[in-house]
DNA sequence: GAGCGTCGCATAACTGTGTTATGAATACCA
DNA sequence: TGGTATTCATAACACAGTTATGCGACGCTC
């Protein structure tokens, strides 16, 4: 494995680990037994560095969404999206900080507009794959005819911000521990966004459900209120 | 003025007119002709004085909330919270990164996470009021007649995800520049989210009207589509 | 009002950070 | 085989947060 491939991966493991005030350059190179100089013959120093960890983060992030399999009800492959987004964040906060340039200061890494134009997430043509994928699927649901619109990008761009405020939310403790949010919170907001958009509330219902059974998850830990009790 | 006064209010200036990377003790010290010693005379250190930052920014934002009259159409006043929240956010975009701990790695600002247990936000009781506020909107709404449900702190949460993210993604450059992303996704969103909690279309539509009409704006500006064309 | 303690703060030094200059070693290639 | 480019260790630099020290101003006590 290459010296830059060892140290993006130190750089990921490192940042879950022990979190980003560990992401320098002395640790980083004394991780992979190298001195700070291979992160400028490599990186050209510390930002480039840090978006190179960004990009591969948004692959890593592409590819579990990309994962998914694809059913025959676009809008139940819409929330089951919405949850591996979740866990994908969930599982690595750091990471998922990262990429959005959502880490507080004096963490040791550079600040999302410390880095270059390039490096800024809308300009990472990773990160606008993953978007693309959750473009794609509310086209489905579109075509499907379950909810009502005319621009894709706009809807999913409604759905992406609902996940995001929710995720950062939830990753700041603002909704509790144990994922109690996702059920008080995030599904019925799934919900309610569907049913703003058209959708049956009898659809929204068993594509919850099917999404939900995906995941084999319990009934108790994501269940969503019947469709039309928005609260929670 | 109180050197702890002084060094808060020449903090939060140095923030956005140079960036949090000018937010370190010499340079703080430097605009109150002090030495860096302060710092710790009065915060502790730098950690201290970001919370006392987070909490100087959350009193602020409070009262850029607190100061939106109180209508007889509880949504219009719903959605007139949302236009002050994006306002604020967007008339100084490193102020809000910090109240979230929302700033990316080599700030020179400490990680949220760095932060001591009370300086988290979900910690910090002038946050939990800027979100009363909100609650107390979706209440109001909810007494009304509005909009269904049984627990207002839920719903808030919907609206407080939709807004934060909106908000991020934004100021990330994701949905272009000029606001744009207002007409196209926010505005959209919170019809859509007020429609899957129950309120009427027409009602919305109304509410909406009124609420931009407060705020002076153009029609083109902040255009919300007509209820049920939920796209954009 | 003289003495004393506390507090605020300037000076200067210490550690750890990103970064760079330099030169050696290695790999590649004609 | 010789030349060139790349990789990287060493060592130093500038600047960050932090801390030890001491000086001086203020308030309290007798």
């Amino acid at each position: 494995m290459s010296t830059k491939e060892r140290l993006i991966e130190a750089g990921l493991r490192l940042l879950e680990t022990e979190g980003p005030e560990s992401l320098n350059a002395r640790k980083l190179a004394g991780e992979i037994g190298a001195s700070t100089m291979t992160v400028y013959t490599h990186f050209g120093g510390m930002t480039g560095l840090y978006e190179a960890l960004v990009r591969r983060a948004f692959v890593q992030f592409g590819d579990a969404l990309a994962a998914l399999d694809r059913t025959d009800d676009p809008v139940a492959d819409l929330l089951a999206l919405g949850m591996t987004y979740r866990e994908f964040a969930s599982a690595s906060p750091q990471r998922y900080r990262l990429m959005f340039g959502v880490t507080a200061p004096g963490s040791g890494i550079a600040a999302a507009h410390d880095l270059t134009e390039e490096g800024t997430p809308s300009a990472i043509p990773e990160a606008s794959a993953t978007f693309d994928e959750l473009r794609r699927a509310v086209q489905r649901s579109l075509d499907a005819g379950r909810i009502r619109g005319d621009d894709a990008v706009a809807i999913a761009g409604q759905f992406w911000s609902m996940i995001h405020g929710f995720v950062l939310l939830e990753l700041s403790g603002f909704f509790g521990t144990e994922g109690r949010g996702v059920t008080t919170v995030l599904a019925p907001h799934a919900t309610n966004l569907l049913l703003g958009l058209g959708d049956d509330p009898a659809a929204v219902a068993e594509s919850t459900r099917s999404a939900r059974a995906r995941f084999g998850v319990a009934e108790a830990a994501l269940r969503v209120p019947g469709a039309g009790t928005a609260g929670g």
